[in-house]
DNA sequence: GTGAAAGCGCTAACAA
DNA sequence: TTGTTAGCGCTTTCAC
């Protein structure tokens, strides 16, 4: 009974014994580590070629502590803005040389708790998310315990000292909401959903019940008033609160300046999960409704759209609309959306980058911060309010 | 000094001696399996609990060949399509215990052969699959040589034997044509997109400079002509050569059907990477141009619509649209998109389904063939040609 | 029902 | 430069 030795696969004993050496030397010769003499190597090699030897990779998991592998929890790969950023993260993590374990959490933070436990008995070199919640962060900080480094996407938890990948979304939301100002409207609706209801901080100034913000407060700062200013090249910004309530707040803050005394008449921030088109016509159907209305990713938009549609209305002849994410129907729909076009391959590109960096020993001594720039992309959606 | 019992990962060492019982005991207690009393157990996981132990599992999965991870390779997550299989195929996993490792490919057979490589490394438990080609699968192949099972979804590979999850492709394409035909069209144009060009065999009929089909070549079946039929019950239908090639033969069928006599007319099937509006511009700039159009995915919709209307030419009024793919715009631009919607998560839930029944061996014996129904959604754009 | 001992495939001290 | 030895954390015979 002759073992077949192409049934199972071949191993390190088994190239060295083809090669002639001792199993630590095949190990350096093709884990490419300690010295091995240019000879032996070659002759590994070759052994390892011809017994198709492929290292298990879960034996040298389990010396090194390195997978290879890298956790990634988002809330809904079905929406576009994450599509985009997690065909940045597989393709640049794999130029890398890692792997992308995925997981939907639906911001539901049962599930994204459950989603970090896994990722850690996975054994992950690191991990990158958009929270759910920037106060229960337990998990995350477990993460930190396990020397598992972290990665923030899109959104930012300021007691989590820890690399942020993000757009100045005050920023861009106030330059985006100055344009419609600029046509000359004066009641402008903000359609947003916040996160998770109760876990995120609701914006500044009224329309807060508040909720506990910033959970373990190191780092109180980011909470000050925030001195408008345009895109492009500025000064690092304050650390922002929560995606949805910083563009509140650049929505408010560009209103603000412009002499509106009330801004928050027409903002709808809900929480996640709420049907967008009904936030949308509840404005729509005020005995004085907003003429242009601003949402902050594609599938609030499209749920404007459809209330705007329900409500006979046309865009931007009755009502302006501007948008955040450049989904690829805006620029094909009549007529096209104008809208702030967030880089989506490249924030989860960056995320991979300084995660890697993290990883690897090669990055700077205190937390990263990452602010990219997003680009105002002017369609057809703007016109002036009806009236004038 | 002493040792900080919180700093390293509690093992099952440490549990054993908290529980004072063997590491055999501990680890039968933890892993539920050979036979411990009902207080041993107790007191083990109490141990347990305690010290936070937490399984190893790449350890583990060293030993009992498992590791609860699945890979799933497709083109492109940033088509809704692969979107919404994508979170099919997570949320289906998770519930199961299994986590997820995604890789996208772009249809690049090379990355797509280096990326089911890196998965057989990590020792997935099984493979998920739409294949960039019907021919080159030396790798998918290499699959079934390491035992490692392989659901293919959306594109089949008859050559392979092995479970597929598809939705009757030719069938529905045919349904579809079959609406435009009936409102009065007879010029009718297809825009899709087959694959990685000479990698897929091309349509039945002339359009094809044929390129080697089916490789391999056991069961030569699924070739030969295919009575026409309606969605819903209906017989097996025969294998599938290709999603873009079979939805073409459906578009082929339907207008023969009809007794157009050259169906090719009108066909652009591009490679993969190649602009759709470009194709669509192409038929409508032809001197007889087609009345209505017919396109396969959500993408390729949106450069017809592009092209539609660089061409200045209305929908449904001018031309008729019909596309597969429910994207969430299609029922908001305006006209209202009609679309043959796939059941894109139950594709991806029934996929993992078929790949655990595989792994946990209570699956039938030959290889299951799923086909999931189509819906036909009829909206506003399709109307008589403008001719009548 | 429980414990002792072996071993998965690999890397990493330490010697030589 | 190379070989010897030990051991990562776990499961799993095999005795008892």
């Amino acid at each position: 009974m002759t073992s077949h030795r192409t049934q199972r696969p071949a191993t390190i004993p088994d190239v060295a014994r083809e090669a002639g050496v001792s199993r630590s030397t095949a190990s350096r010769a093709l884990a490419d580590y300690g010295s091995v003499s240019p000879q032996t190597r070659e002759r590994v090699h070759a052994a390892a070629g011809k017994l198709g030897y492929r290292p298990n990779q879960l034996a040298r998991s389990m010396i090194t502590g390195r997978t290879h592998t890298l956790g990634v929890v988002v809330a809904d790969i079905q929406n576009p803005f994450f599509a985009g950023v997690t065909r940045g993260i597989t393709d640049t993590a794999r130029a890398a040389g890692y792997q992308v374990l995925l997981a939907n959490t639906d911001e539901d933070l049962t599930q994204e708790l459950s989603a970090v436990k896994m990722l850690l008995d996975k054994h992950v070199d690191g991990v990158i998310t958009a929270p759910a919640s920037p106060s229960s962060t337990s998990h995350l900080a477990a993460l930190r315990e396990a020397r598992c480094p972290l990665v923030l996407l899109d959104r930012e938890v300021p007691s989590l000292r820890t690399d942020t990948v993000t757009v100045d979304n005050r920023g861009a939301a106030e330059d985006a909401v100055r344009r419609l100002l600029e046509a000359g409207h004066r009641r402008i609706g903000m359609v947003t959903l916040g996160g998770s209801g109760e876990h995120w901080p609701h914006a500044e100034g009224r329309q807060g019940e508040t909720g506990k913000d910033g959970a373990d407060g190191q780092e109180g700062d980011g909470r000050g008033p925030y001195g408008g200013h345009g895109p492009g090249r500025r000064a690092q910004p304050p650390a922002q609160v929560s995606t949805g309530v910083e563009r509140v707040n650049g929505f408010r803050a560009a209103l603000l300046a412009a002499g509106i005394e009330d801004p928050d008449t027409y903002v709808r921030l809900g929480v996640h999960g709420q049907d967008p088109a009904a936030l949308a016509a509840e404005l729509l159907s005020l005995p004085q409704p907003p003429t242009a209305l601003f949402t902050t990713d594609s599938l609030i938009a499209l749920g404007a759209l459809s209330a705007i549609q329900e409500a006979g209305l046309r865009v931007p002849e009755d009502i302006s609309l501007i948008t955040f994410d450049d989904a690829d129907w805006t620029s094909v729909i009549r007529p096209r959306l104008s809208v702030v076009a967030q880089p989506v391959q490249e924030l989860g590109a960056r995320a991979v980058r300084a995660l890697i960096a993290r990883i690897e020993g090669h990055a700077q001594a205190g937390p990263e911060r990452v602010v990219l720039d997003t680009t105002f992309i002017s369609r057809d959606s703007i016109a002036p309010p009806p009236s004038c």
